[in-house]
DNA sequence: GCTAACCGATAAATCGATTTTTCGTTCTTG
DNA sequence: CAAGAACGAAAAATCGATTTATCGGTTAGC
C-alpha cells in the first residue's frame, strides 16, 4: 500500500474543514470554544484535527486582530544574570498567556533601542516591556507615546506620566546598605555609581546619603560617578585611590551601585593587594551566583527579578484589556545579603598599599 | 483648523496606493525593488510612504511565503554569560539579515525543549538555532527531522547526521589544559562533570585524559560525574573530599568541565579553607567576566562564542536558501586563559583541612 | 395557517501584504 | 497597415485564519 509522501504542506484549517465535512468557520468557532456547534459536528471537526495533526497558524491567526498576540521585551544587555533571569521570566508568563515574546537587546544604545521599538511597532506587538538604557525619558518611551503602543518600563525606572513602571525599590536598599556598614563603624564610604541612569543612581545614592547623614551627621561619604561608559570608571577609581595612599583619608568601605562597578572596584582593590574585608569592605547593587562561592564571598543587594517580572506582566496584560486610570510607578523591596566582604574598619590594620601589577 | 485626529490605525499598503493614485501592487514593486515600474509613479509612491510614514507589516509581509523571516532560537537557560551573549550574537545576526529571532528557554528540560519547538514550528520559522539540554539525539531533534524544518545544532553536541552543528573543540581545549596541568607539575588531578551531556562530556574528559596519560603513563585522573542535576554533585564532591583528608591521598588540581561545576567546587574549597592555588589549583570550562576580578583570578576556558554563533548562522542560512549536501560538524577553537588559581603543587604545603562553617 | 424567532451552519468579507493574470497602450516589423 | 511583441499597471487570487452576513429549515406564537 502506498504510503502518503510529502507532509510538507501543513494542514490548513480548511483542510481539516473538509475532512470534517464542514466549513473552515465550523472548525474555527469549534477550536475557540463557540458554544452553538452541533456535538456530532464538533466531535468530527476534533478528531479531523487529531488525525491530521493539525494546529492552527499564530501569524494568520493574529492577522484579522489589531493587537497581536505577542509582547516585546527590550533589555538593555543579555550577558548579565539579572537581565537573563527577567528574559527568562518574561518568557515564561506571556507563554503561559498565550503570547510570544519577542526579546531584544538594545546593547545599552538609545539609538538601537528606538529602532527596536519601531520594528516591535511593525509586528503589532500586543505590548512592550521595555527596560530602558537610561530612564523613563529617553526617546523610546518618546516614541512609544507617540504612537499610541502599550508598554511597561521597568529596571531603570521610578516613574513615569505616560506609562506603568514596576523597579526594585533601590532607595530602601540602599537605605538598608548604609544602616548596615554604619554599624559596623564604618565612617568614611565611597559610593560608585554611573551618572547616565539618572533617576535610578539618584534614588540610590539619596537612599543611601540620606539615611547616613541622619545616623551620622558628621559621616563622610566620597562619589564617583562615571557619566558614560564602565570603563572610565577604572581610570577615576585609580585615581580616587592614588590620591588617597595615606591610610587615614582611604575610605573603610565602598558602596558600588551597580554590577559592573562592583567588578571594578574588585578588580583595583586586586591591583592595590587590598583584601576584604580587613583592609577596605565592599558592598555591590545586584547580586549574582559567584558572589557566594568566592572568597570573601561578596555582599550584595538582590534585586526581586521575579516579581518585577510578574508585576510588569500583571499590569501589562491589564492595560492590553483595555484598563483605564493613570499610570502606576510600583516598587518592589530587595533583599540585602550582608556577606563576609563586609566587616569593621581597623580590626585589622591597612595591609601595606602600594599599586601592583 | 481642525487637525485630524486618530493616527491609531497604522496606514496600509492601499492607503499609500490610494495617495499615490496607483494600485497596491505597484506600491509592493516599488518597495521591494521591481524595476518595472515608470520612475515618476515610483516617486509618488516613494512620496506617499515617507508622507504617511508607511511601513511594511511583516506578519502580512510573511503571509504569503512558506518560510517565514523568523529564526527560533532555543537555549537551556538565559541566566549565564555564555548563553546571553550567544543569544545577543544570534539576534544581532538575525537582524542584519532583516529575520526576526524569537528566542526561548528550555529551562533544561527536554519536554520544554520539544514543545517550544513545536510551537516554533507552528509559526513556520524558516529555521531553528537549537542548543539541546542533553546531546543531538534528544527528541527535539528528532521532531525537527520528522517535520522537515530546517536547523543547526550548537554548544551540547558533537556531530549529527540531520543537522549541521558548531560547537567549541573543547576536546582539544581539554588536551591544553592537562598540558599546563601537567607542566605545573601536576599528577594526581580531579574531573568534574554533568553525565547528562554525554557527548560534550565525553569529549571534553577524553580530550584530558588521552593527552593527560600520553604525556605521564601513570598520572592519576579521579572522576565525579553527576548524571541528573547540580546539587548532588555538591554532595558527591564532599564525599570525594572527606575520604581524602590525608594530604597525601588528595588531588593537587580539579578541572571543572562546566561553569556550575567550577562553582560547586569553589564552594567546596570555601568550606574547607583551602586556598587556590596554594592547597589546591582549579580550572574551569567557560570563563566568566568576574573570574578575572576575584582573587585569585580563576583560570578557564573561553568558548568562542562569537565564532560558533556566527558559523551557526552562517550554515544555517545556507541551508534555509537550499543548499543541499550532508550535514557538516564543524568546531572551533577555544581559548584557555591560566590565572592565579592554577600553581604547582607542594610549593606550599597545604593549609590544614578540616570542615568550616 | 402564516409569520416570526431561532438554530446551526455556510458563504463571503476581512486582515495586509505578494504574486500571478489580465488588459490596455505603444512600439516594432513584415 | 495589420499582426505581434513589449511594456506598465490594474485586477484578482493567494496565504490561513476570524468574523459578519446570509440562508435554509424548524419550531413557536397568534
Amino acid at each position: 500500500m502506498a504510503q502518503q509522501e510529502a507532509p510538507q504542506r501543513r494542514p490548513s484549517i480548511h483542510d481539516v474543514a473538509s475532512h470534517a465535512g464542514v466549513s473552515a468557520a465550523t472548525v474555527s468557532k469549534v477550536l475557540s470554544g463557540v458554544t452553538t456547534v452541533k456535538p456530532e459536528n464538533a466531535q468530527r471537526v476534533l478528531d479531523a484535527v487529531e488525525l491530521l495533526g493539525y494546529r492552527v497558524d499564530p501569524l494568520a491567526s493574529d492577522m484579522r486582530r489589531a493587537k497581536r498576540r505577542i509582547i516585546g521585551a527590550i533589555m538593555p544587555e543579555f550577558e548579565s544574570e539579572f537581565f537573563g533571569q527577567m528574559v527568562s521570566e518574561l518568557e515564561g508568563l506571556a507563554e503561559q498567556r498565550g503570547y510570544t515574546l519577542v526579546a531584544a537587546s538594545s546593547r545599552e544604545s538609545e539609538q538601537r533601542e528606538k529602532e527596536i521599538l519601531a520594528r516591535m511597532h511593525d509586528w503589532r506587538v500586543a505590548g512592550v516591556v521595555l527596560a530602558p538604557v537610561r530612564n523613563e525619558h529617553g526617546p523610546a518611551a518618546a516614541f512609544m507615546k507617540a504612537n499610541g503602543m502599550t508598554g511597561v518600563l521597568i529596571d531603570r525606572v521610578l516613574a513615569d506620566d505616560a506609562f506603568d513602571t514596576v523597579s526594585a525599590d533601590s532607595a530602601a536598599a540602599s537605605a538598608e546598605v548604609a544602616r548596615a556598614l554604619i554599624v559596623q563603624g564604618h565612617r568614611h564610604i565611597l559610593v560608585v555609581g554611573l551618572g547616565q541612569q539618572a533617576a535610578t543612581v539618584r534614588a540610590r545614592l539619596e537612599g543611601f546619603r540620606n539615611t547616613a547623614l541622619e545616623l551620622v551627621p558628621d559621616i563622610r561619604i566620597d562619589v564617583v560617578l562615571c557619566e558614560s561608559d564602565v570603563e572610565p570608571l577604572r581610570m577615576l577609581l585609580r585615581d580616587y585611590f592614588s590620591k588617597r595612599e595615606a591610610g587615614a583619608d582611604r575610605p573603610t568601605a565602598v558602596y558600588s551601585l551597580f554590577l559592573k562597578g562592583t567588578l571594578v572596584a574588585l578588580s583595583e582593590f586586586r591591583r592595590r593587594g587590598w583584601h576584604c574585608p580587613n583592609d577596605i569592605s565592599l558592598v555591590g547593587f545586584d547580586d549574582a551566583e559567584w558572589m557566594q562561592v568566592t572568597w570573601p564571598a561578596i555582599a550584595a543587594v538582590v534585586q526581586p527579578v521575579h516579581e518585577i517580572a510578574a508585576n510588569a506582566m500583571e499590569v501589562l496584560f491589564r492595560r492590553i484589556e483595555g484598563e483605564g486610570g493613570p499610570p502606576r510607578a510600583r516598587l518592589e523591596p530587595c533583599k540585602v545579603l550582608m556577606r563576609e566582604s563586609v566587616g569593621s574598619p581597623g580590626s585589622v590594620p591597612h595591609s601595606g598599599g602600594g599599586d601592583r601589577q
